[in-house]
DNA sequence: TTGTTAATTAACATAGAAGATAATTAATTG
DNA sequence: CAATTAATTATCTTCTATGTTAATTAACAA
């Protein structure tokens, strides 16, 4: 997959892995209820950019607002990288992978 | 963890992913086993600098050898976020996490 | 239509990432 | 000791990421 390395990279900044928390967490939320005092809302802008084209998030548009959410494969497609590997940290985790295959 | 986005950005670089699933596919290596063409000796030093500062590689010096290996607590961070937000990607994987907690 | 709200795009500044070549350090071997 | 091997550090260059302010687009409401 040589769309790991770029989901990885997106996730690799702390606004936009605070912003995926936060839709995980509480679900579809718009651009401004997403904003923080922090960071000026062209830079949060931005960060939604790189994360849509990272396929890590949907938009969602009504009237003037872009609600945004997370795309559930991104979330999977990092566990399944991680359970691939399982083998190197047990073992005990087996029962995970099979979780994982039902589920498909 | 103010980690993880550490993990992420360590991770979010082809050259870097690829250290580190050869890695984790062979077991330890030293840095002249893992190098490739493409990239030269000071670049591929410097990607093991940025895994080792994120905490997800070690060095262990055997004479003028550098080996390297993954840390299991660096995948097992990111296996831990993912599980965080299962219900997201749906429930049945509920099994995981009790797969999870049992081992620590 | 005019004003307000929501978000994005444009343009610019600056810091950091990533690569290359050359030089250096350190350990091993002849 | 001199030469070789293994890897890193130093220096420099270039490109990208991230943030800012200002301007623009689009939808809604008075």
């Amino acid at each position: 997959m040589p769309q790991l390395p770029t989901t990885f990279a997106a996730l690799g900044n702390a606004t936009r892995l605070a912003i995926v928390e936060r839709l995980l967490a509480e679900g579809e939320l718009s651009a401004g209820a997403l904003q923080v005092d922090k960071i000026t809302p062209p830079a949060m802008s931005r960060h939604f950019k790189v994360l849509r084209e990272a396929g890590i998030l949907v938009q969602r548009v009504d009237a003037q607002r872009r609600l945004y959410s997370v795309k559930p494969e991104a979330v999977q497609e990092i566990g399944e990288w991680v359970l691939n590997f399982r083998e190197f940290w047990t073992g005990s985790l087996d029962r995970l992978d099979a979780a994982l295959k039902a589920e498909k």
